[in-house]
DNA sequence: GATTTATTTTATTATTTTGCTAAATACCAA
DNA sequence: TTGGTATTTAGCAAAATAATAAAATAAATC
């Protein structure tokens, strides 16, 4: 439950949303997840940065490269904090709140 | 189901949420919402024409006062999208669907 | 028609975001 | 320690965003 600066400003960028996804099952290294963009490195390093800034991925280094892990429970927890300050989908909050707490 | 251009980007401002939060029940007059927030006139109407692009809120006079209200079938929509894009919260998306649907 | 109330649009300014290239850093291997 | 691979930081330009004051629009009322 940390201090999560911005997590939907982290969310407003297309990028950031598919490399959340991209990393969601296992940690990916940094170029890897670049080369599935049209953009250059130092561009998705920036992106990376705003998205561990909003705790939304961890990095941990493995030799030369940078391994990339989202970490989900942050966006539960602001999705669900949205979904409560706007009443929405009670049920389904619930549900997303049991399966944070799992 | 429309186009929704930029839900996340329009989430992404802290007054946006609140704006949402505050027409969620009923429609609310712009200046009322307005009175709930430190700024000018015209950047709340700045912050309605955001909302309104993404299909958020929908607007309709009456008389001299214009009435917003969100649209949060719109929202839900987005919200799925993203936790079905991560296969976030399988059984709490399923809930939202059914809400959103009925 | 003139006035009042409610709100927007326009124009301007400051700041932030997004992208790039070039240079720097970190690690590994020969 | 030199070289190669992986990735970042630094610096910059262009575009987008957020805020404001001033002017414009729309509807109701006198």
């Amino acid at each position: 439950m940390v201090d999560q600066p911005d997590v939907f400003t982290a969310l407003a960028h297309p990028v950031r949303r598919k490399i959340l996804a991209m990393a969601r099952d296992e940690a990916m290294a940094a170029g890897e997840i670049a080369d599935a963009f049209d953009l250059a490195r130092p561009t998705l390093s920036g992106h990376f940065n705003v998205l561990k800034a909003a705790g939304l991925i961890t990095v941990e280094r493995r030799g030369t490269k940078l391994l990339y892990a989202a970490n989900l429970s942050v966006l539960e927890d602001a999705l669900s904090g949205l979904m409560d300050m706007l009443r929405l989908g009670e049920a389904a909050n619930e549900t997303l709140k049991e399966i944070k707490d799992a």
